[in-house]
DNA sequence: AATCTAATTTATAATAATTATAAATAAAGA
DNA sequence: TCTTTATTTATAATTATTATAAATTAGATT
């Protein structure tokens, strides 16, 4: 999810139509390496349109996520589903502490990785990720 | 989560009584592979013991989750937490379609996994899942 | 074996994230 | 500008899980 224009040339495509709220959405998470959840979204568009509603997010976060444009995160010390604007195979670090998460770059080995089939499966995504404590973290729990 | 006496010798070590609740839940668990949710546990449950109440089931979930004797496995697309007593690092696939999961085994160089560092997270745990369609759903899928 | 105390169970309420609903509104094509 | 259909909004519903508080019980102590 790199450039609006082309993101909404592909929305409308596929008969989707582009509403300011959405608009607004696109440019909140366009470049965004923050994993934020759908509530971090509303909290930033709320600022910039008071009355837009909770449900307009989950909505065009759903609509995203089926053109592709976002991935979703599940994580399971967290009870919200993040959502990442990067959809090249990377992986992520998850912060126990801070909840935070950081991309890491995929082994070159995996970069390739598109379909595969193991066991027998024909896998369509996969899925790492690393639990631990970022730098600030592991700081601040050192002291304590 | 292997041997049943082992495990409440070591439940009990960590000054948690060993109800009947527990020990038949145990009795589930152990050397079960289908990586069953808290309902799909207190369904079997509850023919067993009529009177039993889900709120246990959780509440022995999280114990054994604080023993490290079960991992939680999030996903994606499952909104309930799936339970895995098998804690030797291993990898995941999920099948998009019937939602089983079945165990793969690791690449030999991540077998000696515990602890590592990646960009100056202290790493406790990885979680890897393979998104997909299983044999049995691909079947199905192609017919349709 | 009887007693005691803190942990556990139970039923139920509360919470929190997300989805569904239905009336009002607005995008975009004719 | 008109029309159709998707979208937005406010709100209710749903679902998984956690919290609460009274009743019960495991397991240590006597």
């Amino acid at each position: 999810m790199q450039n609006i224009d082309e993101l909404i040339e592909e929305a409308q495509k596929q008969g989707y139509k582009i509403t300011p709220q959405r608009r607004e959405i696109f440019k909140i998470l366009v470049n965004n390496d923050s994993h934020p959840k759908a509530e971090d979204i509303y909290n930033i568009l709320k600022d910039r349109m008071p009355d837009v509603s909770l449900a307009t997010v989950y909505n065009t976060l759903n609509m995203l996520k089926e053109l592709g444009m976002i991935d979703a995160i599940a994580l399971f010390e967290d009870d919200s589903v993040r959502y990442d604007p990067t959809t090249k195979a990377h992986d992520h670090l998850y912060c126990l502490h801070c909840n935070r998460i950081v991309d890491v770059e995929k082994d070159q080995d995996d970069l390739g990785f598109t379909e595969k089939e193991i066991s027998g499966f024909q896998i369509v995504k996969r899925q790492v990720t690393y639990y631990g404590y970022c730098p600030e973290c592991r700081d601040i729990l050192k002291t304590t």
